[in-house]
DNA sequence: TTAAACTTTCAGAAATAATTGAAAATATAG
DNA sequence: CTATATTTTCAATTATTTCTGAAAGTTTAA
């Protein structure tokens, strides 16, 4: 294989687990496209080497920005904006993990600490059950929320870490 | 509150956070409809509760039970079939990520192998670099996989355990 | 200033995903 | 068997999400 046609490859990979994972696939496309890119793209070359329209890279340009895994570069001399992303990918999954977390375990946790407030006793036996399926669910959901803070502090295991260094 | 508003809240919850994280709205609602009923439901009462057709329940409710979270309930007397919900979060959240495990991560693991059989040489410097990040990505994923393999093997504290057994 | 270069916005169009509902298939009781 | 209850399938419809493209907005250079 080509590396042009694995760099393609992977775009499409990227793409598609996005899609399963309820992130929008041309904003997985940007994102792989750009963390295999050796040099900031601008608007125009996003468009052209992903077929899709100004919008639509505007759109998602952004949201990645807001995701913290892109950010937009000055080049020195160039009107245009150009955009590169977070290579260290120990970094991109603690940054989506961070991300994640944020807009939706927090809500979630909130919201369920709501359906707790109900009117019934807990002599109710349906009024027990359903309070201790959230209360379950609470307890599993705080303990995720917990491993995901632990993975966000960890740093890799030094080999990793000299290894990237040494490749990159 | 009053406790069959709570059961609403809960299945709304539930389908909205199941659509954010790439799972039809439907199938997370039923799955939350059957995780708070106290006794096994037939197709007709799921739509019912839900103003769901009698299709789209019994597509649903066989994914469910692709992911193993649902079950078929065989009632005496009854010719009709009845479905219920394994009630332990803990449970239920092992079989999620054995199920994404299954069905994302490890093609996952595939695709990324071959995309690395590429003809240019590694003197090359942009295939390097290629190389370099799908590495990089490989080892992550593969950190996590094994992450998740430790979640299933692990049992919850004891604590929590005996908890959820003095509540049941 | 002014005008060209570039970015952003967003209403409508297109693509994708989910749902319906009725017909076909299957299972069970008599 | 035959009739009836129940489940399954899937083409057509509906809902949702994503994308386009052109107009409006902004920035910069001269």
């Amino acid at each position: 294989m080509k590396l042009v046609e694995a760099k393609e490859k992977f775009i499409q990979l990227w793409g598609a687990l996005g899609s399963s994972w309820g992130i929008n696939r041309t904003m997985a496309q940007i994102h792989a496209l750009l963390l295999i890119s050796q040099k900031p793209l601008s608007t125009e070359e996003i468009m052209e080497n992903l077929s899709v329209s100004r919008g639509n890279v505007n759109m998602n340009i952004r949201e990645l920005m807001n995701w913290n895994l892109v950010s937009k570069e000055l080049i020195p001399g160039e009107r245009r904006e150009f955009f590169s992303a977070e290579k260290d990918i120990w970094e991109v999954a603690k940054r989506i993990a961070r991300e994640r977390k944020r807009r939706e375990i927090q809500p979630l946790i909130q919201s369920l600490e709501q359906l707790q407030v109900i009117e019934e006793t807990k002599k109710n036996p349906e009024a027990q059950a359903f309070l201790s399926t959230v209360a379950q669910i609470q307890h599993v959901v705080s303990k995720m929320d917990h491993a995901v803070d632990t993975m966000i502090k960890a740093e890799e295991h030094q080999l990793f870490g000299l290894l990237v260094k040494l490749l990159k």
